[in-house]
RNA sequence: GCCCGGAUGGCGAAAUCGGCAAACGCGAUGGUCUCAAACACCAUUGCCCGCGAGGGCUUGCGGGUUCGAUUCCCGCUCCGGGCACCA
């Protein structure tokens, strides 16, 4: 009786190999080419997830492909593990976050390396690491140094359900909590930021040199939202001293100002009030701020109780008119100037506030004939607009702004929608900032020599919307560094994205302790050359990080050069159940380790590879009752091939009586198989690749079953199976090559021209229909295509006596006869 | 509202540069092996008409360009995602 092949044992013998043999560690001074290859770390939840083995199969392909492509791959891997539910964990049972973190982290750990992936675990990164927080905490200081990091009050997202302040891009489009769901409101609290908007050209400019999907390219250009055009200052009627400032993204349409909006929050709303306004003005601010920025911002509503008049007037400098000062909720002060002059007659929101209020529409810009809309945005001449009248928009513009300079009242300004990144948290499971606050010299930095400051392990957690550090007098009792006097030291820890934003740098120097990294050895692996993960980090991590990687390239602290981070990235498809993404959350997750123990972490890759584009999002389905799920068949039908190339491979496959060897040339069908898989890797066509060696697989088989010699074929069919399956190839290798490593092969090589066919099949068709098919030298001409094909007695039949019109021949496919 | 994707058999999908639509697999049906089952192996499987030979139709919908369109262009429908008073 032949041996079957033995899943379990086969998979766990060739992880420990790995483990231990070193395949997958490099050095700096390696001296094959570097090939950086990295997956997302990730926040440790416990077991693996689906769409953790799908994004760590590819990478793995990857890691293993280049590696046998003759390449020093850098595969390291680490755990993103600082964060909120560790800490609510924290909360609810009294279990400090590291040992429930650190559990979480061997789960996950389990996980993976039961996938067969393969890392290089000596350079290991987690955020939560003593010598990670020392390194965070020193970078923090270096942006402190430069003016990238600053404290200010803002009004924040606050979250009360997370008890915290959160980003901007933690807050979803309807105003609600990213992670927990609840309605997030505003406070004004003094925060630390981090000034991204310095790198707001640079990092919407060098989007242009990546190799990234496109729409993640365009997500990051809407996210960053620059915008041309001009500031420039408006008297307020009847006063030397005051103006309002404006921004505007259209001087063009100037003459068409009929009114000047502030936000409600402006500085100036106060001293324009005049005193017959003053109680409907202050019950209007007092109505908004209660509002939470939801319901601000979104459009509905009576707009007619959106505003309000100030009772002030202010002069258009154009046309020297004297225009209404209103309040308006639309208007924001964190945009821009936080005042507008209002051109109703092309721009909608305007012309609707006008209408609401009866002001006055004057169009500035010529609507197309028979235009029967409102505010007209498009692009027309210029009229009403005095010395602008006739010019189209691009040259209107430019006339108002040399114009607006020339006064001396305004500039050219560009504005971008990017906001400076908030990134304190009231939280205890996060880097803390390493800043002390002392009554005499203020906001004192950390001496870089008593880093790392450390969270203390006694802390009671609670949710009272601080830090519990706040309230651990051994923590924040200290002394000034300057001065010894008594101080306090900052409760609130760092956003875990500034964890996230530099572990990429880390891993090409993990074991640094004089810097976070020696730029020397980050300027052989960096930028990554291919970076893999999920799309919902298209606009947070992705960004964040860029900005990271320029502004420490800027300080001398990672490599000048060193302009970005990724330098290629690919975002796999979601994994959805019913509809929804998988998660913990939603409690849908399908864990992996059921196909660990019964079909194979082998069987389970395949079908992550095969079952469609890797950027596709897939649709797991749920179980019925009993039988088996349709996905559950796919990831059998995998196991199955899987068994059918150990046969094969093992000699076992029954021989058929009277069988026959398939015709054609095998080593050419070889050679076909290397090509198209070798291509397939490249353009990310896993599912594909995966198809050519099933049909190799197929051709094989029946070679087997007549009992052909088939070896080298079968060893190249391992080879470039490898990647993708590497427990059984590995297996398989050793048995056919005693002490022979398929993951040591070099990838095989196919010559072009023995990869192509000798013969062709030719299809003839007649006006576009196929009525033959005739096989063919590959190298035959169009002349003889013409007359083979005119020769086929059911193109005969087709033209039916009628003289061909034209003959359209293109070698060695396709003949097509029009009559 | 604006921007970006997508739609192909019963299902997942393929067709890379405008040239055989449905490769590969799942499921299904019939058969071989078996006491039986599982495994394995063989065959069929887009739809319609036809005993058959064969014929017709088919890539969300409607047009167009072309000898030829899943592929390019115009106009829609539906689904998914991102952004959304950003002046």
């Amino acid at each position: 009786m032949a041996e079957a092949y033995d899943v379990q044992d086969t998979e766990r013998k060739w992880q420990a190999r790995w483990r231990t043999d070193g395949t997958y560690q490099v050095e700096a001074d390696d001296p094959r080419p570097p090939f950086y290859s990295l997956c997302m770390y990730p926040y440790p939840s416990g077991a693996a997830h689906q769409g953790h083995v799908r994004n760590y199969t590819f990478g793995d392909l990857i890691v293993r492909h280049r590696t046998m492509q003759g390449y020093a791959v850098l595969t390291p891997m680490g755990f993103d593990s600082f964060g909120l539910p560790a800490e609510n964990a924290a909360i609810k049972t009294g279990v400090h976050p590291r040992p429930f973190t650190d559990a979480r982290i061997a789960e996950l750990k389990e996980s993976i390396e039961r996938l067969g992936a393969v890392y290089d675990w000596r350079r290991e990164v987690r955020s939560h690491d003593p010598e990670y927080i020392r390194w965070t905490q020193w970078i923090f200081l270096r942006f402190l140094e430069a003016g990238l990091a600053y404290r200010k009050h803002a009004p924040v997202n606050w979250c009360p359900g997370c008890q915290t302040v959160l980003a901007n891009e933690q807050v979803n489009a309807d105003g609600t909590c990213d992670r927990s769901g609840d309605v997030v409101v505003k406070r004004n609290l003094e925060q630390w930021f981090f000034k991204i908007t310095d790198y707001a050209d640079q990092l919407l400019d060098d989007l242009a040199t990546l190799d990234w999907p496109e729409r993640v390219k365009t997500m990051q250009r809407n996210w960053i939202g620059r915008s041309e055009g001009a500031e420039f200052d408006l008297r307020v009627t009847g006063d030397g001293e005051r103006a309002i400032r404006v921004f505007t993204t259209r001087p063009d349409t100037s003459f068409g100002m009929t009114y000047v909006v502030l936000a409600p929050e402006h500085p100036l709303v106060g001293e324009l009030t005049t005193p017959e306004h003053r109680s409907a003005v202050a019950a209007f601010v007092a109505e908004v701020s209660t509002h939470s920025e939801v319901e601000r911002q979104s459009a509905e509503g009576p707009i007619n109780k959106r505003g309000v008049f100030t009772g002030s007037y202010a002069v258009n400098p154009f046309n020297g008119q004297d225009v209404p000062v209103y309040l308006a909720d639309y208007v924001l002060m964190g945009y821009g100037t936080g005042a507008i002059m209002a051109v109703p007659a092309e721009d909608q929101r305007d012309w609707d506030f006008a209408d609401a209020y009866d002001l006055p529409i004057v169009r500035t810009v010529q609507p197309p004939d028979g235009w029967a809309g409102k505010a007209y945005t498009g692009d027309g001449p210029a009229i009403n607009s005095r010395w602008l009248d006739g010019l189209e928009k691009a040259e209107a513009v430019t006339k108002a702004l040399d114009w607006l300079e020339d006064q001396g009242i305004g500039q050219r300004k560009v504005n971008f929608r990017l906001r400076d990144w908030l990134l304190s948290r009231q939280r205890f499971w996060g880097c803390p900032i390493p800043v002390i606050y002392c009554p005499e010299h203020g906001a004192v930095p950390v001496p870089d020599h008593e880093l790392p400051v450390l969270a203390p392990d006694d802390v009671e957690f609670r949710p009272t919307g601080e830090s519990p550090l706040r309230f651990h007098e051994g923590f924040l009792r200290t002394t000034c560094p300057v001065c010894r006097q008594p101080a306090t030291r900052e409760t609130d820890t760092m956003d875990t994205f500034v964890d996230s934003s530099w572990y990429y740098l880390r891993f090409a120097d993990p074991h640094n302790t004089e810097a976070p990294f020696d730029p020397a050895i980050v300027a052989r692996w960096l930028p990554v050359d291919q970076y893999i993960g999920g799309i919902e980090h298209a606009i947070l991590h992705l960004m964040y990080a860029r900005f990271f990687t320029k502004a420490l390239a800027d300080m001398g602290v990672a490599p000048k050069e060193l302009r970005e981070p990724f330098a290629r990235l690919f975002t796999q498809g979601m994994i959805r159940m019913g509809g929804s993404k998988m998660s913990k959350s939603k409690g849908n997750l399908v864990a992996p380790a059921k196909y660990f123990d019964t079909v194979g972490a082998d069987a389970l890759r395949l079908f992550h590879l095969f079952v469609g584009p890797p950027a596709d999002d897939f649709d797991w389905s749920e179980q019925t009752d009993g039988g088996p799920s349709a996905t559950d068949s796919l990831i059998d039908g995998c196991a199955r091939y899987l068994n059918r190339v150990w046969r094969l491979a093992t000699g076992e496959v029954a021989p058929v009586d009277g069988a026959t060897a398939p015709t054609g040339d095998l080593e050419r069908a070889t050679h076909a198989l290397v090509a198209k898989v070798s291509e397939d890797y490249d353009r990310w066509s896993y599912n594909t690749a995966v198809a050519a060696c099933m049909e190799f697989t197929n051709l094989l088989h029946k070679h087997a079953q007549a009992g052909t010699v088939i070896d080298d074929a079968v060893d190249t069919l391992l080879l470039v199976l490898a990647p993708m399956t590497p427990h059984v190839t590995a297996e398989l290798w050793e048995r056919r090559h005693p002490d022979g490593h398929i993951h040591a092969e070099a990838w095989p090589a196919f010559d072009a021209a023995l990869a192509s066919a000798l013969t062709e099949t030719m299809i003839v068709q007649v006006n576009g229909k196929v009525r033959d098919r005739i096989e063919v030298d590959a190298d035959i001409d169009e002349a003889e295509m013409e007359r083979l094909a005119l020769a086929s007695p059911k193109v005969q039949a087709a033209l039916d006596g009628a003289e061909p019109r034209k003959v359209i021949a293109r070698p060695p496919r396709l003949v097509n006869i029009v009559r």
